[in-house]
DNA sequence: ATCCACCTTCCAACTATTGGAAGGTCAAAT
DNA sequence: ATTTGACCTTCCAATAGTTGGAAGGTGGAT
């Protein structure tokens, strides 16, 4: 199997994975005779975990130890839960901050008549609040 | 002013200010005899109203345009009104994906005993769901 | 004269992904 | 047999924003 099917297969494109392969998060694939990478089934099982991995936010770092708590079969949850719990604590926090950006931007973008005059609360709050 | 007692009074450092000049987003400071950067009172209004700008999220690039149109007597309030609205809905969009992925991720963990046993929710959901 | 705190520039790291350039390979059609 | 197009390879760079260090110059006080 190709780098381009596992990619297709995997929904991670040619490139990324190469870079994932550069950086340790996936092992270095074997190669054909001519040098290209060589994939087999169980891979794009791979690649999907770490699809996933990143689609619940997860950074890569926290992915790959992800990947090695799947990997090790004498795991325990509660490092896992502990690893997502962090996750939960980083996203809340970032949340809120985006939350109150978004309420204080919300109640200037009100406040402002968006007309052909150059009056403009936006404005003026960055000025000085 | 040299640049240091500008970054204290403004809240930006120095390695940051120097940094935004080099990017364009503030123009170059004018020097002493020996190099140094010389800024002027003015400048703190200046940096603070960036620092604001960054604090509403706004990338450097919207922040420069606020700065246009901070300076620009003439302008419409309707550009800025724009610019603001189309960062709500950036920020709308942003807040909406983390906030599902935090929702999965606090429903898998809530499922997951976090125990010496192998077993767990979390990783069962990454590897195929 | 020396010392410390500050300033200068340049280069690199971080996170994650994407893009391009320059070149090699494979398979199918001519 | 050769050409074409789609794929593969590596390497280097850009994106966004901030921070860090190295190597060296300057200011002011002791």
């Amino acid at each position: 199997m190709t780098i381009g099917e596992l990619a297709k297969q995997s929904g991670i494109n040619a490139k990324l994975i190469r870079h994932y392969e550069s950086i340790g998060l996936i092992p270095k694939a074997s190669r054909t005779e001519s040098g290209y990478r060589s994939y087999k089934e169980t891979d794009i099982q791979f690649l999907r975990f770490i699809k996933r991995a990143r689609g619940l936010g997860f950074s890569l770092k926290e992915t790959k130890k992800l990947v090695n708590l799947w990997r090790n079969k004498s795991r325990n949850s509660k490092d896992v839960k502990k690893l997502a719990q962090s996750h939960i604590t980083e996203l809340e926090q970032k949340i809120n901050e985006m939350q109150e950006m978004l309420t204080n931007l919300k109640n200037l973008a009100k406040a402002c008549n968006g007309d052909s005059r150059p009056h403009c609360p936006i404005i003026k709050n960055l000025e000085s609040f």
